[in-house]
DNA sequence: GCCAACGTTGGC
DNA sequence: GCCAACGTTGGC
């Protein structure tokens, strides 16, 4: 089992409005690193980390599911969609996606400032300087880390 | 194939 | 709003 992070602007969408849906495709990747995840790593029942990014609190959020395999954007077809893509052909697309699935929101976020300062997550792909990639994978050591931290005790 | 120019991402 | 980092484009 692999395990994964999406980066999403909560403006646009937010965990809230993944919870909200029964499940969501994950279109509008236009980057090729992260169209080879989508496209030939993520396997169904993967778990991916929500994040919200470009916001006052960047962080993660909470937890996802992938629901289904890599199959073509077809949103990269449409004219008038906002991530059309001429170059990419219905008979050889360029751009896949995934659907994803609500699965936890954290009772607090894990915020980047934080995670900054954990050195169990210093090698973490998601802070390593200039990193822009939407989608990503994350070391399972770190996923379980992270994920222990916002269902401890609170501290007495 | 090189690389400058440009656009985008995303934290601050 | 600023700007560093990075990816893409296009001229040569």
């Amino acid at each position: 089992m692999n395990y994964w992070l999406f980066k999403s602007e909560p403006d646009v969408f937010s965990i809230d409005d993944l919870k909200a849906v029964a499940s969501e495709p994950w279109d509008g990747v236009r980057n090729y690193q992260a169209r080879n995840f989508m496209r030939d790593d993520m396997k169904k029942g993967d778990l991916g980390f929500f994040y919200h990014s470009n916001t006052k609190e960047p962080g993660i959020y909470g937890i996802l599911k992938i629901v289904r395999e890599g199959y073509p954007d077809h949103t990269a077809f449409d004219k008038t969609a906002k991530y059309f893509d001429p170059k990419s052909k219905k008979e050889k697309p360029t751009w896949y996606m995934v659907d994803v699935k609500f699965v936890k929101k954290f009772k607090k976020p894990v915020l980047l400032s934080e995670m900054k300062d954990m050195p169990a997550l210093a090698e973490m792909k998601l802070l390593q300087k200039g990193n822009r990639l939407s989608v990503m994978p994350v070391d399972p050591k770190n996923f379980k880390y992270i994920e222990s931290l916002t269902s401890s005790l609170p501290k007495t």
